[in-house]
DNA sequence: GCGAGATATTTCAAGTTTAAACTATTTAAA
DNA sequence: TTTAAATAGTTTAAACTTGAAATATCTCGC
């Protein structure tokens, strides 16, 4: 939404600042979907399968922290993916309160299958920038990142 | 999601990019939604109301452009606010198939009251940055949104 | 004038998302 | 030991989201 009208110098680029960070997440956001879409998953559900094909298994709520979704959203995606064979719940023995999820061995081939693939799209889409462009938003998007988490 | 498996230097960049680039995103919209709570409105409503407040009455059509939402999400959004009493939609007498939106006295009002205070929330939340710094990465996610628009 | 294709919006089905309420289980303190 | 608080996960209600199909209207070539 860009905004012509002044609210002061620091605003008016904070205020800018922030339509261009939504703006490129939802249009990067969309890109990677339509190419994750050809797999039969949705986005949620491809970072699901991404996180435990790379590091294993792990309970609901350690997947809802890595995702940043909260948890009745995370019983969702993985009812979804339960229902289609990607992925299976484990009700831990040690603490019955907590449920561990794992790929399937249809997840796993889907993983392994699909992962490289998506990579090679993705990075296609990052040659928009040069590496050291990449870089330089990387490291800012990370002081970022790191700063908002601490807010209140 | 972070990653540890190697792609190649390249992915690997382009990997952690959108990685960082989905978390500030995400982080920062949640932060904002708090704030804009406050007021009766979730996110995208308050979107449609700074859109109106700023530029006055538009079609459905522009709206969802300026939003990066589909038709269908527009209506949904719109039903809501004009349920709310917030926005009317009058259908264009030159063009039957065309709806322009725009707010009402209620509306213009809540965005006189909401729309100031809102900006200082999102200047306070910037400010973990220095200002080189988010001029810096405002001009990277400007290069990369017009970018990405492009794409396919 | 008329019909084909284009355009604006809505409807629909399926999925994602959140916050809050709820259930089950564990931990810890009195 | 027993009960209160904390924790893990699910359910629920309301809203957002998309893509595709449907509806209404307009435009343009004949």
């Amino acid at each position: 939404m860009k905004t012509t009208v002044q609210y002061g110098k620091e605003a008016d680029l904070a205020l800018s600042l922030w339509v261009k960070l939504a703006r490129a997440s939802s249009l990067f956001t969309r890109l990677s979907a339509r190419d994750i879409e050809r797999y039969g998953l949705t986005q949620p559900q491809f970072s699901v399968v991404e996180a435990l094909g790379h590091l294993g298994p792990m309970t609901t709520g350690d997947l809802g922290k890595k995702m940043l979704v909260t948890g009745g959203c995370m019983t969702v995606i993985l009812d979804n993916l339960e229902r289609d064979g990607v992925v299976e719940r484990v009700r831990s023995v040690e603490d019955r309160r907590v449920v561990t999820v794992g790929l399937t061995t249809k997840g796993t081939e889907l993983f392994e299958r699909i992962f490289r693939q998506h990579a090679t799209r993705i990075t296609e889409l990052a040659s928009v920038l040069t590496v050291e462009e990449q870089q330089q938003l990387s490291d800012l998007l990370k002081k970022l990142g790191l700063a908002l988490k601490e807010v209140q």
